[in-house]
DNA sequence: GCGAGTTTGGTGACATGTCAACAAGTCGGT
DNA sequence: ACCGACTTGTTGACATGTCACCAAACTCGC
């Protein structure tokens, strides 16, 4: 913790704008969504991960690993997505303990709705304001950042 | 909303590592935080802005600006953060609507001690794994985004 | 100065996320 | 076959964020 390295002028003004964007396209998107689908951005990410397998349906388990969730905030989640019709649970065939996350039609009918408006939000806020150049940039240097803190669940140095 | 124009592979990629990142990052982040210096990072950043500011305080409404959070939020989150003695609220001198948020010795203490450890995780999760051309970019394409964002508070085409 | 309209900060109810604990099920060595 | 260790998903208590609403104070045209 002796002398720290602050950021210099480049690397603060990445580092702002980077929380600012944030921030920023975190509320649009989500306003956006709210509005034109009735949905929050999880429920969304929920639905879209569910939609993208092959038979709409997922492990419990397997599907917060994928969505970067604790187990415990899935399952309070797909509670209220439950409650809503959007989403069911099933046992599992073999694992006795295992739970199975069924998309519903509702649920189908409801991120099918949603997303070319999500994805034209996206494309407007973000992915068309910049060059291609940039958007390759982003793409590297996101998944560098991915691969290096993938990984590390708990206290490592 | 007709014929949505998807994103192809290389934008796919930079959305997705986009999202990816931000939440391994801010996971990351927030648990170095809480483990070296006890404050969340919504906590840091109240700190931080008052730390910048001439006189330590700051009009409610205006730290709120800054902050991009709404005055519910902020007030939520300063009478917890009073009560653990690291800012505390003054009367606005003319304006008897105002409040003034003033950093206290102790918070003073916290952003001090917090600071070098933060700055010197953001550097070691982010930052120090980009190419110098890589962090300029990302100046530069996040400070597009959060000006085409700015001044959108409310429904708006 | 007065009064309608705005701004400010705060509040309570509620939605969402985190954390620790738990019951039930599975696994693997013996 | 059994027992201890682990895994899975759920729950309740609590922390945090959002939303709608409110009272007090300010503004500005008249």
């Amino acid at each position: 913790m002796d002398a720290p390295r602050w950021l210099d002028e480049r690397e603060n003004r990445a580092w702002r704008g980077y929380r600012r964007m944030r921030r920023l396209l975190d509320l649009e998107l989500a306003r956006d969504l709210m509005q034109d689908a009735g949905l929050s951005e999880p429920d969304y990410d929920v639905l879209s991960d569910l939609s993208e397998t092959p038979d709409q349906r997922l492990r419990l388990s397997e599907l917060a690993d994928r969505m970067l969730w604790s187990r415990s905030r899935l399952s309070h989640h797909l509670s209220r997505m439950q409650q809503r019709g959007l989403v069911s649970r099933e046992e599992h065939p073999s694992d006795g303990r295992g739970s199975i996350v069924v998309l519903t039609p509702a649920g189908r009918a409801a991120i099918e709705a949603a997303a070319p408006g999500h994805v034209a939000a996206v494309r407007r806020h973000l992915i068309d304001l910049l060059t291609p150049e940039e958007v390759a940039a982003l793409g590297a240097l996101t998944h560098r950042v991915v691969d290096h803190l993938a990984g590390r669940p708990a206290t490592e140095v």
